[in-house]
DNA sequence: ACATTTTATTGACAAAGTCCATAACTTGAT
DNA sequence: ATCAAGTTATGGACTTTGTCAATAAAATGT
């Protein structure tokens, strides 16, 4: 069958399977750039209960294998999503923090190549745009 | 005279001057990428004592003008630069936190125009490439 | 089913920053 | 210079976001 298998996709990556990480996991995907404290809550809606360190564990987790990425905007908590591994940035509203995913403008791995690199390996181009978003310039 | 004259370059902003930020922007261009308690600590040596919450003031005010530029990186506290109005930007060490400027690598105003801008009004692009600085590389 | 290893829970703790009321200072007008 | 009005600094409490550490619980392989 072809119904996504989460617990199948964790143990590919090496993590033992538990309920607390099936449902941070499925929480992100429902809610993408989810902060911890969100995914908490609805995490907590789905199975009950969960501890904040167990949520925090399963993030890092998730991150540190590729199967979810954390980005971190300036004046923010972190934020998570599921959609992994094609170089998309993010549009971030000023006012009201709502961030939204942005296609690469420059094509496949866009600014990956620093001019110089001053001797750093660079593995990740992390790109931000920064603005305001629509609801929040039709307030104005 | 061809000084640098930070009273008159604070009032030309319109920003009233006081001991604290003539302080503060001399610690920041002394010290660039500093954190706000490093910029504290820079400008306590200098004229003995500064209340937390004006140095946070002074870095506010410095960077909403654009006198100065905050840049917040995953993982480390707000970083405060002078180097402002040249669109460069920054290459950041996982393992030890070191920072340096690159230029940008596409032209003049790099990634400023995404492919997409879902109806946001973008004012800034900001980018971060995240790698192993020299240092951290030959340690390993 | 069992032993071992990993994970979750709970509560204390830490870092970075903000809020608020009072005191001090800047500025522009006298 | 001086003074009033508005702004800024100070000090302390507080909030948010996240981590640490010890114990309890659960997952995995045999």
């Amino acid at each position: 069958m072809m119904t996504d298998d989460p617990a199948g996709l964790l143990r590919k990556h090496g993590i033992p399977v538990t309920a607390q990480r099936l449902a941070v996991l499925r929480a992100v995907s429902a809610r993408p750039h989810g902060t911890a404290d969100a995914i908490a809550g609805d995490v907590r809606a789905e199975i009950g209960t969960i501890s904040r360190q167990a949520v925090y564990n399963a993030l890092g987790m998730l991150a540190e294998k590729g199967l979810i990425r954390r980005i971190q905007p300036a004046g923010s908590p972190a934020r998570f999503e599921n959609r992994v591994g094609d170089n998309h940035h993010h549009l971030i509203c000023r006012t009201c923090g709502r961030t939204v995913d942005v296609d690469c403008a420059v094509g496949e791995t866009p600014c990956l190549a620093a001019a110089d690199d001053s001797g750093y390996r660079i593995d990740e181009a992390e790109v931000i745009y920064w603005g305001t978003c629509p609801v929040c310039l039709a307030k104005r």
